[in-house]
DNA sequence: CTTGATCCTCTAGTGGCTAGAGGTCCTAGA
DNA sequence: TCTAGGACCTCTAGCCACTAGAGGATCAAG
């Protein structure tokens, strides 16, 4: 176990300049380097790639992420605060959720009403336009 | 009709500094100024960032807004790319509530099961951690 | 020892704004 | 007519989570 970098992001599915932007940013302590100056990874920071991967993949903030990880490592902590991170996250996707179907309907209404004529007649552009008539353009 | 800025951006409901943003990305023309340099609007800008603004509401990308203006402004045209342009956005937004959804399932099972014990137990941190793959698309 | 794949750092760009500094203009009231 | 203060101006930088590319160094196989 003494991964470069490359080897690293096939094990975690992880892009090498967003593992080198983790790092960056402090979400992946600096590992250590060859004497040609080239990153070597171990065991640990795959495990924690992954965690940060999977954790990207559910929606969660690199914030939320900071904290989920530094929980992750005191076991004998309540799980209080991941909890709540958790559910925090479970509100917003409802949120989302909600707001994107109603979209959903109102595009929808917009597109099966298009008679696939002109323009001047077409529900999308007078949807958008929010009144009766087309909208006209000025020059700049 | 001769509105500074931010009486346009009470009547529109769009930001003073958004609305200098989409001047100087050419989504609205330059108006004309007063002598001491200052913005004047009339009836057809309002019109136009309204347009833009219930665009955006209904999530459409700037480049999208920018060829809707375009064919808005030529009524004598088919309307197929408004249709289409629409059409996509609504396959995204359908991806998206899916993608959503099935995260949303996950979160809540994760949080279900979370016994609101200690880390070492908490299905949430085990979860993220898992080397297993449970998700496989992305949250946008 | 050479080749070429992989690695390095650094800067800049993405989208769609938002914030702040430091200054000018406009207008209503005294 | 003066003045106060709110609204306006430009410009730069920051947000998030990366992504792209330049220009060069290193590593491992043959």
């Amino acid at each position: 176990m003494n991964l470069p970098i490359g080897e690293l992001s096939r094990r975690t599915g992880v892009k090498v300049p967003t593992i080198r932007f983790y790092e960056q940013i402090g979400l992946l302590p600096s590992p250590p380097r060859t004497e040609g100056n080239q990153r070597r990874y171990g065991k640990p920071e795959v495990e924690r790639l992954n965690f940060i991967r999977h954790s990207r993949e559910l929606g969660f903030e690199v914030e939320d992420i900071r904290e989920l990880l530094e929980m992750a490592a005191s076991p004998q902590a309540s799980c209080h605060q991941a909890d709540s991170i958790a559910r925090n996250h479970l509100t917003e996707i409802d949120r989302r959720i909600a707001s994107l179907t109603a979209l959903r309907g109102e595009l929808n209404r917009m597109v099966e009403e298009c008679g696939h004529g002109r323009i001047c007649d077409c529900r999308i552009i007078e949807v958008l336009a929010d009144h009766g008539e087309c909208v006209t353009e000025h020059a700049h």
